[in-house]
DNA sequence: CAAAATCATATTGCGCGCAATTTAATTTTA
DNA sequence: TAAAATTAAATTGCGCGCAATATGATTTTG
């Protein structure tokens, strides 16, 4: 396939690639605003916003975390958190009390009510899943490829911040 | 493969998909994140954002488009797109102005500075593709299933909507 | 042990993103 | 053609998401 076209591909392949990342950064941006309007009417019936679900499910891995806990595992910080968690205990899905051993930490706590959702996640999660069309494989695929990519941005971000 | 674990594999193989979409979900909203927080060092000279950076590139595949144009392109309503088009024209890199035509619709168009910004868009997007480590194969077949999901999502909430 | 540094959380300010409403212009239809 | 319906933008209110800052609590270190 080498021919005399060579040449006129060096010039036309860069454009084609800057084009396509731009779409991938769009495809990425556009699928995140699609599978929160796909979350928002399941969700809604219980007034949880996605972050909120999210939160939740972390709390329903391991219980009793304080917030940098919780927002290590989000990628949040507590700028977004405070707000957040005072809003899903104000609904009654947590609670937060200061740690008597270390008075700077917030130790998050589930209700019976946030555990009690973890119950009705399970239709949540089949909806969604159904939702996307995929296979389980094609899930698992992409899942990965995601996650890959994103380790390789955080870790570029965290040289760039040493630099 | 088929066994007499079979039984017991129908009971696994749900909670695992379960876990499985939930973590699709995730990858996506923390690739989001990761994405945008690449972009912003590399905005933040011109005073962009990524939302408004994306309305600048939509604009360079077409300028004088109505504001209506421009959400359907991005998948935005005039209540994000309003405020965000006033933040641009204030920044010096668009015009609005109602179409004399048509006065309920604004026409949005760049000004030599939206223009020129395209040139130093090239490199921002070397940047961004070289920080996602893709090879163009892989950055070309996540962004195809991504665009394939987003597309199936948008269908079942348009089916959902007519229901 | 006291001052300084560090740490966890909360607060403030700003820009999305979206639902709901408002305003003004245009089109439909009666 | 006048009233009703539709349309395009803008506005309001609320919840993220993040930078910058503030407030206490704890640890370090001099």
């Amino acid at each position: 396939m080498v021919d005399k076209r060579d040449e006129a591909e060096t010039d036309i392949i860069p454009p084609g690639m800057l084009a396509l990342d731009q779409q991938l950064c769009f495809a990425v941006y556009s699928a995140a605003h699609a599978l929160n309007r796909t979350y928002k009417p399941l969700l809604d019936p219980y007034g949880l916003t996605y972050p909120q679900y999210i939160a939740l499910m972390t709390l329903w891995e391991g219980d009793g975390r304080t917030v940098k806990a919780l927002g290590a595992k989000l990628g949040l910080d507590s700028g977004t958190l405070s707000p957040l968690l005072k809003r899903l205990e104000a609904a009654g899905y947590i609670m937060r009390a200061r740690d008597k051993a270390d008075e700077r930490q917030v130790l998050v706590t589930l209700t019976d009510k946030g555990r009690a959702m973890q119950r009705d996640a399970v239709a949540i999660r089949m909806e969604i899943g159904k939702a996307t069309g995929c296979t389980l494989e094609a899930l698992q695929a992409l899942t990965g490829d995601l996650q890959a990519m994103t380790e390789r941005l955080e870790a570029g971000a965290a040289r760039d911040d040493a630099a």
